[in-house]
DNA sequence: ACGGCGGTTGAGGGT
DNA sequence: CACCCTCAACCGCCG
């Protein structure tokens, strides 16, 4: 093996070169490294990107090619083919990767490891994505967590130091002998104008994007966090889901930074820190329950009396239900391909429990629609709310959304911003905008909130053995 | 309106 | 006897 024989860098779910341990490990090894990436929708099957996923990915691998001076080469096809094949031709010394916990991709890069191989070629992979890898964090007795509470506090807080972040110590050299792959431009995305323009005027993809968008969170978000995170008209959400979710910033950063955060109070810091451990926990019960993303994890529910009415979920999946801040949020999500998450548990318990509609087709509605739309984060989230996930919300809590709005957004700031025909109704009528007698052009309720909701309850019966 | 989880407690039995 | 371990039963919490 000679001086030529490049290291494989293949980017996924980590586009960034700060804190990457593949890359680190890719240069380190000494060798000129090639960073590849591959879109790969066939191995993927039912779980290729979503629409908005597209859109987001490829100003983020632009981004990611610009920091490597134009290095990145791109690939799309099967990657348990491209890889081994792309590693022979160019006659690698090793490919490095941060691993990915999607049932599919564990299956793949499995059989993509043992090729390699066989080729003699190093493969080495690296936690480049979760503070702890998915079976970790257990119970004493080596099972499985499944309530969040002591998964949180017994099993993260309690666990040993996460991996120190890496340092970058030497130059890098980059493979240039020949060319392979093809450029950016040249990949059919299949992108959507109105999600690439909701991703120009929202956010900015990309390992600069996610510094400054989580350095405003800590200037202006986390003091104040666990009240003003209920509140979407406020400005204390870090929007980091997508960022994370692509590995533009490092999670390990991320907990270290805010651990360390000293002018905010110590509740605002663990509170946030919680929902860091519910993305973990995600990740978790995926990793120990693969069928999470299609089947209940509670048996019972697999007889639930779901109802199937197409106009009904366009009502919702438009925003045109009638109710206020069930509409801004649906078309929050339309407008910037993101949603307050104290409004995605209030549409989510609308869709489910109100319209009595499978959780289905919210999770897929949300997959294509979600710039960070996540396998392990969109169906624990979903069988959540539906109440058929582990650690549920109970089925009967059925939220009320003129209460929510009521209680969360008072002034219907948020309402306001997002369904511009109630910009002019006083706060007293903003969440029963039927009752103020002014004429406008927006929905009457679709549906009665106190008989839906005997009704979901008397369905709730039926699953009792 | 539920019910699973997990922390606690105490009985019982072994060393 | 004194101590410790195990395990079942119970209870309160919280999604």
């Amino acid at each position: 093996m000679n001086k030529t024989n490049p290291a494989i860098i293949w980017f996924r779910q980590d586009l960034r070169v700060n804190d990457n341990q593949a890359f680190n490990a890719a240069v380190e090894s000494g060798m000129p490294i090639l960073p590849v990436y591959v879109l790969d929708n066939e191995n993927a099957g039912e779980w290729a990107l979503g629409i908005a996923s597209r859109c987001w990915l490829i100003q983020s691998l632009t981004a990611l090619n610009k920091s490597l001076e134009g290095h990145l080469r791109f690939f799309k096809g099967p990657a348990d083919q491209i890889i081994p094949k792309l590693a022979n031709e160019v006659n690698a010394s090793g490919v490095y990767w941060g691993r990915c916990y999607e049932p599919w991709r564990i299956h793949r890069d499995q059989y993509i490891k043992t090729t390699l191989h066989q080729n003699n070629i190093q493969a080495k992979s690296f936690n480049n994505s979760l503070l702890f890898e998915p079976n970790r964090i257990l119970k004493p007795d080596g099972t499985p967590y499944k309530v969040f509470t002591p998964f949180f506090r017994n099993g993260c807080l309690q666990a040993t130091q996460q991996t120190d972040l890496t340092v970058k110590t030497a130059s890098v050299r980059v493979f240039d002998q020949s060319p392979v792959g093809e450029d950016i431009n040249e990949l059919d995305f299949s992108l959507d104008s109105n999600l690439q323009a909701a991703v120009q005027n929202n956010w900015q993809p990309g390992e600069l994007g996610a510094l400054n968008q989580f350095n405003r969170f800590l200037d202006h978000g986390i003091q104040g966090y666990k009240e003003g995170r209920n509140f979407p008209g406020t400005d204390h959400v870090s929007r980091l889901s997508p960022h994370l979710h692509f590995g533009e910033i490092s999670i390990r950063q991320v907990w270290h930074s805010i651990k360390n955060e000293t002018e905010a109070d110590r509740e605002d810091i663990e509170h946030f820190l919680s929902e860091l451990c519910w993305r973990e926990f995600s990740y978790n019960l995926l990793y120990h329950r693969p069928e999470m993303p299609r089947k209940n994890l509670q048996e019972k529910f697999d007889k639930f009396p779901w109802r199937d009415n197409k106009k009904d979920f366009n009502k919702w999946r438009l925003g045109e239900t009638g109710y206020p801040i069930v509409d801004a949020g649906m078309r929050e999500l339309r407008q910037t391909g993101y949603m307050h998450n104290r409004v995605r548990m209030i549409v989510g318990s609308f869709l489910v429990k109100n319209m009595l509609l499978h959780w289905h087709h919210g999770k897929d509605w949300f997959w294509d629609s979600l710039f960070d739309a996540d396998l392990a984060n969109n169906s624990a989230s979903w069988q959540w709310i539906a109440g058929c996930g582990a650690d549920s919300m109970p089925y009967f809590r059925i939220f009320n959304p003129i209460t929510q709005g009521r209680k969360f957004d008072p002034q219907g700031v948020y309402i306001r911003r997002h369904i511009p025909e109630l910009a002019k109704i006083p706060a007293e009528h903003i969440h029963m905008p039927w009752v103020a007698g002014t004429k406008i052009n927006y929905p009457t309720p679709i549906l009665d909130l106190a008989s839906t909701r005997k009704r979901a309850l008397k369905a709730l019966g039926s699953t009792r053995n």
